[in-house]
DNA sequence: GTCTATAGAGAGATAGAC
DNA sequence: GTCTATCTCTCTATAGAC
């Protein structure tokens, strides 16, 4: 933002572009890169097609800018979860917890990871590119443990561990209103935060913690 | 099968039927629907793409074979898992089991699992169709359980348990490869009785079943 | 049953006016 | 910045020969 925009706020161009943003990030997540049409993400947005290359050389472009957002957002509260000085499973806590509440902001970020997942390695190192931050992340957070500490991840792989909490939550979110449409919506505030006890309750158990009660 | 073919063996209408399914699941579950052409299709089973349509109408029903042969596949499987007069917790865990290595057998059903759950619940409700079975399933299995056993699953959700345990595995299997290379397929004798037993002990804990030390 | 050839629709990208 | 118009390519589906 420049000087004179932090007075005005965003200028028409910066609005257009965001907008373009957010809805292709939500079509994206819908209906996967190939089956979305600029076409339709221009009538979302009320503009006409062309304009979208105005902003992003192609359609690839946009699709990456939508991942790196997404992404990128979460890539600042697990930071901050997982720092700190507090206890090790405190930590690792705080990030499950912060995982589960961004999936409930951003939903669109579950679909967009089922899809990215599902696609076969070989084809599009595109998601590495985006998640490789977060890899490094964990890998620095278990670098920096003390010894005892690194002791007490041992019952399970951190690989195994992001996995599955990881896997679960994207899972619960985008399939049950599929899958069990008489269910209710899995964002809504009760639902989420029974997830989020029961994903606590779940690394607590891999973590080789006891029980408690709450988060 | 015709009574001839009992004995010479699937005819050769019926082989290349078979190859074009065969195909097509691995080339749907790597690519998605849109990404794959009828032509890769063709080119993998070493056929011309108007071949693919003698035996199925448009690529739509040839998708939804697809569909209801992996799904169809682990049905069977589960329905004897969840029969039988063992206790409760014991026929769970074994379906969670069979689960696990159904996948392990079969893991495009990871892939095609994971993008169709990924899909909008509007947009395409091909899914439910396949998946409805599992639910009468297991609405049935729980329909006929003893008083004391509908207790015993008082502390979880059965919708909640399955969509963990299956978005855990899928997840688990499809993205190990994507994100860490490194890390060794999960498609692995090894890797996969890791996951089983990890999942068991997740549904003992969702079930609140003392843990015990394998399945 | 499997092929060649082609019709027909759709969508991304580009050029250039305003 | 946003538009209209158009080019070009790709893919599905069909028709009909062998």
């Amino acid at each position: 933002m420049s000087q004179a925009e932090a007075a005005s706020g965003p200028s028409r161009s910066e609005r257009t572009r965001s907008s373009i943003l957010q809805e292709a990030e939500r079509l994206f997540a819908e209906r996967g890169f190939e089956a979305t049409r600029l076409e339709d993400v221009a009538e979302a947005v009320g503009i006409r097609r062309a304009s979208i290359v105005y902003y992003f050389r192609d359609k690839r472009e946009l699709y990456d800018m939508v991942l790196g957002s997404v992404f990128g957002g979460f890539h600042a509260r697990l930071e901050s979860a997982l720092g700190g000085t507090a206890p090790l499973p405190h930590r690792v806590e705080a990030a499950v917890s912060a995982w589960v509440e961004y999936v409930g902001e951003r939903p669109a970020l579950a679909r967009l990871l089922l899809r990215e997942v599902a696609g076969a390695p070989e084809r599009g190192p595109a998601l590495l590119d985006h998640i490789q931050p977060f890899v490094d992340l964990v890998r620095g957070f278990i670098a920096k443990l003390e010894p005892h500490e690194t002791e007490a991840l041992s019952p399970v792989e951190p690989a195994h561990f992001a996995s599955t909490i990881a896997g679960a939550t994207v899972f619960f979110v985008a399939a049950m209103p599929a899958l069990l449409p008489d269910r209710g919506d899995p964002l809504k505030p009760e639902q989420l935060e029974a997830h989020r006890r029961e994903m606590l309750g779940i690394a607590r158990r891999l973590l080789g913690v006891r029980r408690t009660n709450t988060g």
